[in-house]
DNA sequence: AAAGCGTGGCC
DNA sequence: TGGCCAAGCTT
């Protein structure tokens, strides 16, 4: 006889109009006592080193916190200042990125660090004016950097602050339209002192209690001020207009061994999908059926006796789903050597930059040369 | 300014 | 299981 649903017996309480210093003071109240501790969070009452801020919210740009952790410390470890990082070979950061996704974030984060190191004697620019001219730093991330490695004041807009603002005032304009007037309210609300607290929290709240699915309202230190709440929309909100269906595009990879058991590989243009990464060698990848070996062999690495391994690797990226197969050959005499690219023993294959696409297309050429991969 | 750009987890 | 979502930026 329990309903899950409140609204037709027991209306919402309505929302009461809050001043944005009531806000943010409630919003701060709250983050003191729910205050989650993060690898690049500074203990309370402490500003957080510029570097590991910086380092952590390119990371985090459309990722998820539990996948930056390892990543995280690895770099820390690795590159301990922001010097150290500038000093770097791309190739060795490219390869330190591999599997986080987005590879021009990685290619931006060294050229940000060698700006930095160079031209900024290993200072940040310690406002968003500043930060916003570096490469990788966008409006969000310069925010987020003067807030919480500054404490200065500046409103961040990210998609969890996004969903709170259309939330508590009740915006059911969808996005992206929406964002300019999400933005303006977010800024009404951030506050003077503890901008850079502010900022964590207000985060913090989207991503712990202000949730895309199921919002813990009940949990919310906004809750009496939230209209969306009042009104019974809160879930339903922020409203985003329908993105275009993703196509799925077709290709075929060349697995090639030479004598000595290494294969094939080589660099990916440095722009464009997975810039500068390392992949199986492939051909173009085309919105048509599966292409025939004979049709595809023309975009061989090399000329050989190809045999189609049984199977397809699929993989979805942002915009188009991908099927590939895997043709496999091994190549004889010295006719070998010529072949453009690197050859990497299979067991030397984590030095390089492989993203997970390819990672993919390892595992599956693997398992089809042996007899317990899976396939036989 | 709309489109391109990765990946893993969730239901 | 397929679509949605995650501390967006660049061109």
């Amino acid at each position: 006889m329990t309903s899950t649903k409140e609204p037709s017996l027991f209306p919402a309480a309505p929302a009461r109009t809050l001043e944005p210093a009531v806000l943010a003071r409630s919003l701060l109240a709250w983050y003191d006592s729910h205050r989650r501790v993060l690898p690049w969070r500074a203990p309370a009452g402490r500003t957080a080193d510029p570097y590991h801020v910086w380092l952590s919210e390119i990371m985090l740009q459309q990722t998820t916190v539990v996948t930056v952790g390892p990543y995280f410390e690895a770099f820390l470890k690795r590159w301990p200042t922001v010097a150290d990082l500038a000093a770097a070979d791309l190739d060795a950061v490219l390869h330190a990125w591999a599997g986080l996704g987005y590879y021009a974030r990685a290619r931006n984060l060294h050229k940000c660090a060698q700006a930095v190191a160079g031209s900024h004697g290993g200072h940040f620019p310690d406002t968003e004016e500043g930060l916003r001219q570096l490469p990788g730093i966008g409006a969000y991330t310069a925010a987020a950097v003067a807030a919480i490695a500054f404490d200065r004041r500046a409103t961040v807009l990210d998609g969890n602050v996004e969903r709170v603002m259309a939330r508590l005032f009740a915006v059911e304009e969808p996005l992206p339209g929406s964002k300019e007037k999400l933005r303006v309210l977010a800024d009404t609300i951030t506050p003077d002192r503890r901008p850079g607290d502010y900022a964590q929290a207000v985060m913090d709240l989207g991503a712990t209690v202000c949730v895309p699915r199921k919002p813990r309202c009940g949990q919310c230190p906004w809750h009496d001020g939230c209209a969306a709440r009042a009104a019974g929309i809160a879930e339903t909100l922020p409203r985003k207009t329908p993105k275009a269906d993703k196509p799925t595009r077709r290709g075929m990879a060349f697995w090639l061994l030479n004598p000595e058991g290494a294969v094939l590989l080589r660099r990916r243009p440095e722009s464009g999908l997975l810039g500068g990464m390392i992949e199986v060698p492939s051909g173009d990848w085309l919105e048509r059926p599966a292409q025939s070996l004979a049709a595809a062999g023309i975009q061989a690495p090399a000329a050989a006796k190809w045999r189609l391994l049984p199977g397809l690797v699929r993989h979805t990226f942002t915009h188009f789903h991908l099927e590939l197969q895997v043709a496999a050959a091994r190549v004889g005499g010295d006719s070998w050597k010529a072949a453009e690219g690197i050859w990497v023993p299979v067991d030397r294959l984590s030095d390089h930059a492989l993203p997970t696409v390819m990672m993919k297309v390892v595992r599956h050429a693997l398992g089809a040369s042996e007899p317990s991969g899976g396939v036989f």
